[in-house]
DNA sequence: ATTCTTGTTCCGAAATTCGGAATTGCATTC
DNA sequence: GAATGCAATTCCGAATTTCGGAACAAGAAT
């Protein structure tokens, strides 16, 4: 038995294993990698390498760049994703709220989703650019860890609550915590201080404190959150950071609730 | 000849075909889509189906939703996207710009950039949800029809010319003209008027304008372009237009040029 | 002209996928 | 609480595919 091949857990790559390696290298170095980095890189024979990378571009995940050296990604790709992500519209509506704190606290300041069942970024601004590598639109926020998935979570009912603390939480960091119980004591008290916050739960050195969106009708499904340093994020000025979020909060609710009305209302 | 198998003009979907397919379906109906409904859509077996979609999971390219009954898209292709495009800060830089001209003129407003030797879209914003379908950043704008294309290309050395005219240039529409020549003079008349035009090369319906976002130092690698319904944009009120255009232009200018600025200061 | 590097095609051996049939799991109904 | 219906999953032999070494073209550099 334990020399089966088929491993029991299955970490198997899959058949799309090496296609995705490959890709991920075009992504890395866009429109400059060659088909023999790719063999090298990745130690595949020339002829597989080859291959893998015609059937990236056969797909439309990939293409060659216009010297026909290189390759890089493909627009099919591309379009899958803004095709889902959608929130063009609520970055561009949250865009100036957003730019208005970073530049009175210049820190990373960001909206979360509840998109089925998961807090995913929304809109991300950053005064900069190297903090964004992390949260970057589109990226699934633990709902043991992030402050601004325990602000949402803290405000669903107990069946979306319950399926999403049914789901495998990460442990990321030593203060990571991934016990339901855990989870809904601190969901209790972002209920009764009317914030969340992260604590070196995601990254050791990094903080994080959000406060609920919540719409017109009481419903809350986006948070609004900031980010940077621990000491630099808990410190003595910690109130007015909230106050600065709740306020602009407030106003995202009002802003948000009209743009799904307008998106609505076009959707006819 | 005619019964070989191996198609000569080789328009075979690849080994990556039907995942790319599947994909794509999941991509329509996030979050909702369920291995039955995969099954009967793409006419797959059920088994058939079953098995590329645990494919894609184990990929990363999608991933079940949390009611575990469906499919939706895995963030490793979120992230694949985010990290290539990056040109997020592009979008928070130019979107308040952007919002001014589609507020005036309530039509489809786009920035695109040449980013190795292909133009494609980089921020797009539109008044009517809609339209949004078309123009997506990350797209790629052909450079034998589209507006901000020319605009772009009408500004490059030879080199780049000739080699983004060695590619398959497309014919769309019957106003669509691919002939190197045609392109040619097309620059020519752009360099003389300082804008250009896309009459119906796209779309019968449709056509654009678009101005070139010149660069303090004199490049030119962006275009400001504005789309609609071809009666609606190019009528009388053209001039106001093409004037709109400029004056935004040279405000973006200032502002990229300051943002490279900043970026690179950031990267050392 | 020649050499070197890089991309492409061929093809037999090996491993994979393919999809029908049977099985499990879950919710709904009687 | 048993029974039913539906969707998802596992099994497995047949068939198709991929795999990658070796030979082959196509430029670029010397």
């Amino acid at each position: 038995m334990t020399t089966d091949t088929t491993t029991t857990d299955d970490a198997s790559p899959g058949p799309l294993g090496r296609y995705m390696d490959v890709l991920e290298l075009v992504a890395a170095f866009p429109g400059a990698l060659t088909l023999g980095d790719v063999s090298s890189m990745l130690a595949l024979p020339k002829t597989t390498a080859h291959r893998l990378l015609k059937g990236l571009v056969k797909a439309g995940l990939a293409r060659e760049a216009v010297g026909g050296r290189a390759y890089d990604l493909g627009e099919r790709l591309t379009r899958l994703v803004h095709a889902t992500v959608d929130d063009d519209w609520l970055a561009t509506l949250t865009g100036p709220h957003l730019r208005q704190i970073i530049e009175s606290w210049g820190e990373t300041c960001y909206l979360t989703r509840l998109a089925g069942g998961r807090i995913v970024v929304a809109v991300s601004q950053s005064p900069d650019v190297r903090w964004r590598g992390y949260v970057q639109p589109g990226i699934e926020m633990p709902v043991n860890a992030a402050a601004s998935a325990k602000a949402i979570m803290a405000y669903q009912d107990d069946a979306t609550l319950a399926q999403a603390l049914a789901q495998p939480l990460p442990i990321v960091t030593a203060n990571t915590r991934n016990d339901a119980a855990w989870v809904e004591s601190e969901l209790q008290a972002v209920r009764e201080r009317g914030y969340a916050t992260c604590i070196g739960e995601i990254d050791e050195g990094l903080a994080a404190i959000a406060v609920p969106v919540t719409l017109p009708d009481g419903m809350v499904l986006h948070a609004l959150a900031m980010t940077g340093p621990l000491q630099r994020i808990m410190n003595e000025r910690l109130p007015e950071r909230i106050d600065a979020l709740n306020t602009t909060g407030a106003a995202l609710a009002k802003a948000l609730a009209l743009g799904a009305k307008i998106r609505e209302r076009g959707a006819n």
